[in-house]
DNA sequence: TCAAAAGTGTTCACCGTACACCCATGG
DNA sequence: CCATGGGTGTACGGTGAACACTTTTGA
């Protein structure tokens, strides 16, 4: 073979489907929208579009996220490719899951309802559609393993939050309750937290005090990594 | 919109690139190929072919592996999709990669030269064509990140070995030199090595002892993982 | 006899873990 | 005055890290 035809390989369609997760006082939650189109038309799904020739995927996601659900700059991390042959019951259809963490109450709630998507909580899922749900697994799985080897909270918290609901945070993302005397140890011996002289006295009597990160001692230890033994 | 119209959605060629990672006396090797096709022919190549319509991604990459190099029966995991605008000059391809980790000396060492496939120490690479160095990249970074949270081993070693050999690899993939009692204690702190009553005289004069892998001891640390401190 | 690789233990510092009581305040 | 959530410290055991000498045997 002198010259491989390009023309003689299959072309497939190729979809992205975006894993929002969110944060708020109930705990971890994703984003999901009702399909308004066949076949699957009315069920819940994570954010879905089809990938354009002119655009990289990372492209596409942001794409595909902004017109379903107007949020806009939002990092997202490419998580893996799904293939099973019929995933998609209408035409062959690979799809490029995408994930993100985000502060729900940072975001535009209303923005969001306008584009009937609708934040669900983790223990009370809704079916998904086609492979959905094994999308959303791993990216559990992958967003547990970064909370034990990584900073996580930047991205889920608001720029002022306390420290019971960083702990509320780590547990619902972990799924199990931590000792709190040790967890604000291990994450103060991070040295990425600020205390600020404020107190947030919404949830109880004594109020808790506000911290936020240190952006750059933050991100250099998300390059760095560490073991957060939990 | 009624009906989501899959005909007017772009569709592209997707691509797979196997990265396959080998051990040998030398050290930690990677298997290329000699392109036999325009464009970038006689270069040195990852082994990658095109998904075919009927057939999922892990099915192609066994496929295309086979096909290129007559290696069979080997496990391969899904690595990233690549998916910049002009990584084939040709046409608009994406391309998947998957890795895998083998032992070079029990593969047929023939079959692969017969396929014009080669074996390359890490530190001797040839120019790699399109983003193959950035696939090898993230395949490495993920190899070292598995050495330190997974036992590694068992897929790149012969079915009996010796310790200085075990520590050999993991100084190859680390890319650093290990302190040999440290390695062997926590080696040994994971049970998953059977010492046997036999010497392997090849290398030293007084000869090093052989052992093997507890196979389902050690499965079980794969599943559990662990964290592996050097 | 010597060069080259294999094998073997101990000490110390740090970190993860378990664990219980007082504080501040609004109702 | 009491219920609720917030805040704080210590003791112990285990693990990672540093470190040097003896053994074997073919050349």
């Amino acid at each position: 073979m002198a010259l491989n035809d390009y023309n003689k390989e299959d072309k497939v369609l190729l979809a992205l489907d975006c894993i929002i997760f969110g944060f708020d006082h109930e705990g971890l939650k994703i984003l999901l929208i009702k399909r308004d189109f066949e076949p699957e038309r009315g069920k819940w799904s994570l954010i879905g579009g089809f990938l354009k020739e002119e655009e990289t995927l990372d492209q596409a996601a942001i794409r595909v996220l902004h017109r379903l659900t107007g949020l806009d700059n939002i990092f997202m991390e490419q998580l893996y490719t799904f293939s099973k042959i019929d995933r998609d019951p209408v035409e062959r259809t690979l799809s490029v899951a995408y994930y993100a963490l985000i502060d729900i109450a940072s975001h535009d709630e209303k923005l969001i309802q306008k584009f009937s998507a609708k934040w669900f909580s983790l223990k009370e899922l809704p079916n998904l559609i086609f492979d959905h749900d094994q999308m959303l697994e791993k990216a559990i799985a992958r967003l547990r393993r970064r909370a034990r080897s990584k900073p996580i909270g930047f991205e889920l918290l608001p720029e002022k939050f306390t420290m019971p609901q960083l702990q509320k945070l780590y547990e619902s993302i972990l799924d199990e309750k931590l000792d709190k005397r040790n967890f604000i140890s291990r994450v103060n011996a991070l040295k990425i937290l600020i205390k600020l002289d404020q107190k947030d006295m919404q949830v109880s009597k004594k109020g808790a005090y506000l911290y936020r990160f240190d952006e750059k001692k933050y991100h250099q230890k998300v390059l760095e990594g560490f073991s957060f033994k939990i």
